[in-house]
DNA sequence: GTTCTTGCAAAATATTTGCAAGACG
DNA sequence: CGTCTTGCAAATATTTTGCAAGAAC
């Protein structure tokens, strides 16, 4: 699916800079962050325009945005075949690539009586693949 | 254990502001915002002194950080009895309150090869005890 | 042409750093 | 008294808001 495909399925306007933020996360296997994502695009835009971009991308469930520790904001599509699906992420000590690992396992969290859950983030911190060569 | 005896172990100045914190962290049963412990606490301390406050205890492995959103942190006492222990942390939607869940049990996760793990950071999200009354 | 989006300026918020004065041990 | 900590000022960074001009449909 291309980017005006998605956004025509959630009804917003086809934009420059909303095209190609979805373009260059759908190609991307990884996370980035708002400077990668900016530094990829042709266009230049406004810092603005970003932060209302992702907001207005995120609250339509087309990315989700992933925050490392209060200093590394990143976004990741979300990708359709694990749509709603719990999955974990992995940030790289070393490199500091993010990613959605979509085929580790997550299992239900079983909380003390009176709790109930809408959603579960899981950060996995270490080193990845090619780090670790 | 006092918040001196904490300090002494750690060979780190006794200081107001330190004790303060410290203090007020061994008798919350949740995570604080630096607005909250400033609000809790006695004396008048500036903005500079908790980062760094919080940092050094932090260093200490004494409390730990807890980032809920970019907008969200918080901070909670490292419980001794479960020191280096893998737990879950839980933010209620409704009232806020932020949890280490000490009861409940957290799995292994098992990456792809060639991945390796230091740390795994897992908010559940959802409604509280309290709350869903 | 109506509505939504953008860019600019500015404000609000969060965090870090340097330095001199002061507290701790 | 030597070292570490604090407060203040200021720099840096992030994110949000209002408004007028412009683009999308």
């Amino acid at each position: 699916m291309k980017a005006n495909d998605i956004l025509n399925k959630h009804s917003l306007k086809r934009t420059s800079c909303r095209e190609g933020i979805i373009n260059i996360m759908l190609n991307a296997n990884k996370a980035l962050s708002e400077t990668e994502i900016r530094e990829s695009l042709t266009g230049n835009y406004d810092r603005t325009t970003f932060y209302r971009s992702f907001k207005t991308l995120e609250e339509h469930q087309i990315i989700h945005k992933i925050v490392v520790d209060n200093l590394m904001v990143k976004y990741a599509i979300d990708n359709p075949t694990h749509q709603n699906k719990e999955h974990v992420h992995f940030c790289c000590n070393d490199c500091h690539t993010v990613q959605c690992m979509d085929t580790v396992n997550v299992w239900d969290i079983k909380l003390p009586d009176g709790y109930t859950s809408t959603e579960i983030e899981i950060l996995v911190k270490g080193t990845c693949a090619i780090c670790r060569k």
